[in-house]
DNA sequence: TACTCTATTTAGATTAAATCTAAATTTAGA
DNA sequence: TCTAAATTTAGATTTAATCTAAATAGAGTA
């Protein structure tokens, strides 16, 4: 229950224009405290012991509401799960095919498409997949 | 029944060290043809006049080994499907929210990473999402 | 050919991420 | 307080993808 992570999580639901019900406060305010890149699935296991009746529905709704709103990001990697950034800044992923887990990249192009042929540009990802580090051996 | 698409992909199969069975030619030819990016089902449902008794399972055990021997691309976006592009060479994607169309992107920096952070880069992935040329009137 | 072993395919069952539904609860405004 | 809209909830439903066990096809040997 880290005040700072909730009163921050607050106040951007504020500035997205989403009322900031307890529910979506305690959402964002547990993907700021995963330094990792948690599915709906693990945030909803994690939510579970602060907020006791809190619906996969809700945690899944939030998720995507924010990052309709541009407030996160959604990660789409070969693994099933979609997983979920709460940094906004633009940077890379990698995806590791045998430990799933999702390291971040700092992108080297940082410039950011508004159009690219005509095409409306509103969010965009770049994800490498291999071998991490440790599983390289 | 395009025989030059099966024979290029009888070629790319025995090149990858793949046994060029008829339901994997078919497949990897089936996936040449469609220009557009097909998820699995799409293509079972495209296969389904050519190869009646082809299995779903066949359809998806394909796709995953070629994509592992890197013949062929998975696509991960917003969308719920897994998406596939016979086109090895690197370029980037734009997914469209509304009409859920995927479009080919030249991409900008063609150098391809062998490494990062210590990390074995097997494949990467451009996706851009937002509104299409045509969704946005 | 006959025999054997391995690789591949098949149909259907199963899994699990994500969405949907309809009722309950909460919030904001009059 | 009353009412309507917004939000949450539990559980059912959907469906992309995988799994399973049996059938079929291919390769090697004699
Ligand atoms: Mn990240
Ligand atoms: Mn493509
Ligand atoms: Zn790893
Ligand atoms: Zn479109």
């Amino acid at each position: 229950m880290n005040k700072a992570a909730q009163l921050e999580a607050s106040e951007l639901l504020k500035n997205a224009d989403v009322y900031p019900s307890y529910q979506r406060i305690m959402v964002l305010a547990s993907l700021f405290e995963s330094d990792e890149h948690p599915s709906a699935d693990a945030l909803f296991k994690q939510l579970g012991s602060n907020v006791p009746t809190i619906s996969r529905a809700t945690v899944y709704n939030t998720l995507n509401l924010l990052v309709d709103k541009g407030v996160i990001r959604s990660l789409h990697t070969a693994g099933a799960e979609t997983h979920f950034d709460s940094v906004s800044e633009t940077h890379g992923h990698f995806f590791c095919r045998k430990c799933k887990k999702i390291y971040d990249i700092p992108q080297q192009n940082t410039e950011v498409k508004h159009e690219l042929d005509g095409h409306l540009v509103e969010s965009q990802e770049l994800v490498f997949t291999g071998l991490c580090k440790e599983c390289r051996e």
